[in-house]
DNA sequence: TCGTGTCAAGATCTT
DNA sequence: AAGATCTTGACACGA
């Protein structure tokens, strides 16, 4: 089977490898009027999308095919601040860039909105602020040019004391998302509330791809082993490759931290399980030394003997 | 120049 | 019922 490994937002090879510059409200309403404040923004988003094209030609020189974006290519564009703000419009040129290189070498590209989006909340405007974060992404990759391969991995959010009933919320609220928004979704199992099998089942009724996190799942599962699992994850992504998350923890007392690299033995162990499978999958390295990391564990890889390194972001076992 | 407190956003645990 | 904690990268300020 082939193995691709992908990378998160930013990378450490590179000298100004970020495309997550920012400022914050506070600094933001320092200066007086709207029209510099929104020339700040402007500066910012356009550095960052430039970082952004960058770091994806990067990519192609070193064949990772797998990215994440950055949530935050445009400082506060979901905030009141910025309303009226058509970036899309602003950056057209930039974002075609990016969506170019993107259909030209393949690249597999997702984005994973932060924690504060969730859709199965009772509050009714954390669930509008969810779906307006949700939009804003999805016109980013619309502008890209990038049709629903371009996907956004959400978590199914809190518990409120009622897991059915917070389950249902997420269905309904799922539901009522537009077409091509919602079928840029993929749900991803979380590290305390939401174990594989549950987010399993839930993809299943749904129809929407799951994302394995191995990581999480060693935190927070309900007694189940992947093994029995992984098959019926994989099912869900029908006749496209699935993709997992993978990190190890940080050693110490907080295990669902992250650790700077990945742990060949982790790895390698869960490939034996996945193994049985017989299907190609990829795999996001969720570490702190980004990319710095895969190709870590792409040296490791290369002293496994089942492991052939078909080239640097990717093996054959 | 370096270290540190702070940041739009929520949920949940602790007091 | 209110406050602390979680977690993360980056900024901006002050030492």
């Amino acid at each position: 089977m082939r193995i691709r490994l992908g990378y998160v937002a930013i990378s450490l090879s590179l000298p100004q490898g970020s495309p997550n510059k920012t400022t914050t409200l506070f600094n933001l309403n320092k200066i007086e009027n709207k029209v510099d404040q929104l020339s700040k923004l402007s500066r910012l988003a356009r550095e960052n999308l430039a970082t952004q094209l960058r770091v994806l030609c990067y990519n192609v020189a070193h064949n990772i095919e797998m990215f994440r974006i950055t949530s935050h290519l445009i400082p506060l564009a979901t905030h009141p601040i910025t309303r009226g703000w058509d970036y899309c419009e602003e950056f057209r040129e930039e974002l075609f860039a990016i969506g170019d290189i993107v259909k030209k070498h393949s690249l597999r590209i997702s984005a994973h909105p932060d924690h504060f989006t969730i859709l199965n909340s009772p509050v009714d405007s954390v669930v509008e602020a969810a779906i307006a974060d949700l939009h804003y992404h999805d016109k980013l990759f619309d502008a890209m040019g990038l049709g629903a391969v371009a996907k956004l991995v959400l978590h199914v959010g809190g518990v409120y004391k009622d897991k059915p009933q917070s389950l249902r919320r997420f269905v309904a609220a799922f539901h009522q998302l537009p077409d091509g928004l919602r079928e840029r979704i993929i749900i991803e199992n979380d590290d305390k509330s939401y174990a594989a099998e549950e987010v399993l089942a839930l993809c299943q009724e749904i129809k929407a791809p799951m994302v394995l996190d191995v990581h999480h799942h060693n935190c927070c599962n309900v007694g189940t082993g992947l093994f029995t699992l992984l098959p019926a994850i994989f099912a869900t992504w029908g006749t496209t490759i699935p993709k997992i998350h993978f990190s190890s923890p940080k050693c110490g007392k907080n295990i669902r931290a992250h650790a700077d690299y990945i742990n060949i033995d982790e790895f390698v162990a869960f490939l034996a399980v996945a193994k049985e499978c017989n299907q190609d999958f990829d795999v996001m390295i969720e570490a702190k030394q980004k990319d710095l990391a895969l190709f870590a564990l792409m040296k490791e890889l290369q002293k496994i003997p089942k492991a052939r390194i078909i080239n640097e972001a990717a093996i054959e076992y």
